[in-house]
DNA sequence: CGAATACCAAGCAATCTAGTTGGGATTAAA
DNA sequence: TTTAATCCCAACTAGATTGCTTGGTATTCG
């Protein structure tokens, strides 16, 4: 039950573009090192973030990325469901899919659905703003 | 962020144990032909599931498996970490690997811990029974 | 003894992951 | 107008993982 790289990385970054926020476009190159990061690898993530909207782009020299939003109006589970898709157990409880033949009438996806409730909850419930409050708190 | 089938044919296996519990061993190609899964798959998963101490076996003809305890002292996280490892969403945060360079002091793991404690504490409070009882009132 | 079972280890095709490679388009600045 | 910096896009790929299958051995009941 792993999130891949892209959910862990897109958070990281999108962190990262948080902090930044309203200092203008940050280059995918500065995003990548300042996380340790593969650029060409970041900038696909950033590229379905783009597509969900969550992210702006401005091209050509001195062009970059921002958060389309402020910080405080994106949530991390709209960030990981743009990188990893519908945050469900299985895909018997992610919307999309219907194959399994047993229906509703199913203990083990019941025991899904509350999973995956729960993970909902929580990832819907922590803003990007939320990220840096918290980690500066810690400090 | 999918569970493997393991998981998931594990706990289509152990509610169906769970239902028969208290009638003997019920042999591994019944429970393979009930939940619709591969009879040699299933093996793999019941070892497992036999190594953390959740299921016994009965060698020999009229052999086969049962539950190792009362099916209300079996949680659905049990059966899960027997087969997943850790529910953990990263590496980061499983308990076991201390590898991020970046230490306590990250945002994103911060997120991770919650999903991490959010995804347990759903497991951890679920049992057998409950999912027998659970199933029985929707039906 | 023979059938039914659990137990064990290896092999394997298909898919997924985590990137890399190689370009093209756009734009600020010199 | 050139140049460098940047975003944009698509294809490729090595390695790992998944979800099994195969082929056996050991044990026990009738």
């Amino acid at each position: 039950m792993k999130l891949s790289t892209k959910g862990r990385y897109g958070l990281m970054a999108m962190h990262q573009l948080a902090q930044d926020y309203g200092q203008g476009p940050i280059s995918l190159k500065s995003v990548a090192e300042k996380q340790g990061l593969s650029e060409n690898y970041l900038e696909q993530l950033f590229s379905s973030l783009k597509k969900d909207g969550l992210l702006t782009s401005v091209r050509g020299a001195y062009g970059g990325y921002m958060l389309s939003r402020a910080p405080n109006d994106i949530t991390v589970g709209q960030v990981l469901r743009a990188l990893e898709g519908q945050m469900a157990p299985s895909e018997c409880v992610d919307g999309t899919h219907h194959s399994c033949s047993k229906g509703e009438d199913c203990a083990t996806k019941l025991v899904l659905v509350r999973i995956k409730d729960s993970i909902d909850q929580v990832i819907d419930s922590i803003t990007l703003n939320d990220m840096i409050i918290d980690n500066i708190e810690i400090e």
